[in-house]
DNA sequence: CAGTATCCCAGATGATACTG
DNA sequence: CAGTATCATCTGGGATACTG
C-alpha cells in the first residue's frame, strides 16, 4: 500500500529518541504554561478571569486548552448550575507537582536568557551567510 | 489602519502572563528536545548521525532546528572543509546548563506520566458529554 | 556528506458571530 | 457567563528531488 512510508514516519515518533518528549507534549504546548501559571498565581478562578489575564487568547482556544488540561488531570473544572452559570478552574494536585519544575524553568530563564539574547545578536551580526 | 486589531493581539503575547514562556519558545518547540537529548547522550556528532538517531525527522527540518539552536547559542556547529564535507554538532556550554532541567523533566515524567494516563482514561470513559 | 529547492497540505490559530 | 459555531488564514512540517 502506498501509505507505508508515511506510516513508518508516524510510528517512529520523536519520543523514541527523547524521554522528555511526552512531558513536552503535555505541559509545554502553546498556551498551557500561561494558563497553568495564571491559575497558580491567582488561585481558583472563572473563565472570564482567565480570559482577562491572558489577554491575547481567544475564548475558543482557551476552552480547547482547558479541556485538554482537564483531560490530562492537571486542572479541575467545577460547574455551578446557577443563573448566570458559574464555572471555576483550579490546578489539581497533579498539576501542583509541576510547581518545582516551573520554578526551575523560571530560574533558568533568569540566569541564562540574557546569554541567549547575546548569542542571537552575535549570530545575526555575523558576516558569513 | 486595518491591522490595528491584529497588531494589538500580537503585542500582547503570552509571555506577559507567564515568565516561563520565553524558555518554552527556545527550548521546547518541536524537535528541539530530541535533538538536544541525542546530542547530550551521544556527544559531538555529524549531521547524518543525528538524522539516523532521530529517525522520523527530515533533513530540511533538522537543518532548520539546528540553525535555530545554533543561533540561540545552545549548540555549536563546526564545519570542516574537506571532501566530502564534514560538519559536527555539539552542545555548547550554555546548552549544557539545561541538563539539570532535563533531568528534572525526566523525573517528573517517570513519577507522574502514569497518573496523566489514568486521568485521560477516566475522562474519556466519563458518561457526560 | 550536508544540506537546498520546491511543492504541498493538515491542523492549529484567529476573527467574528451566536446561544443556553 | 461560558462557552459553541463558522469561516478564513497561515505556517510548520512533510514528501520529493536536486547540488556543491
Amino acid at each position: 500500500m502506498r501509505m507505508a512510508v508515511r506510516t513508518l514516519r508516524e510510528e517512529t515518533a520523536p519520543e523514541l529518541a527523547c524521554p522528555v518528549s511526552p512531558v513536552v507534549d503535555i505541559v509545554f504546548s502553546r498556551w498551557t504554561t500561561p494558563i497553568l501559571w495564571t491559575l497558580h498565581a491567582h488561585g481558583r478562578q472563572r473563565f472570564v478571569e482567565l480570559e482577562r489575564r491572558i489577554t491575547s487568547i481567544t475564548p475558543k482556544v482557551l476552552t480547547q486548552r482547558l479541556r485538554r488540561l482537564e483531560r490530562d488531570g492537571l486542572v479541575t473544572r467545577t460547574y455551578h448550575p446557577e443563573v448566570p452559570p458559574r464555572v471555576e478552574y483550579e490546578i489539581s494536585a497533579l498539576g501542583l507537582t509541576l510547581a518545582p519544575l516551573f520554578a526551575h524553568l523560571a530560574d533558568w530563564a533568569a540566569g541564562h536568557l540574557p546569554e541567549v539574547e547575546r548569542a542571537r545578536e552575535r549570530y545575526d551580526e555575523a558576516p558569513n551567510r
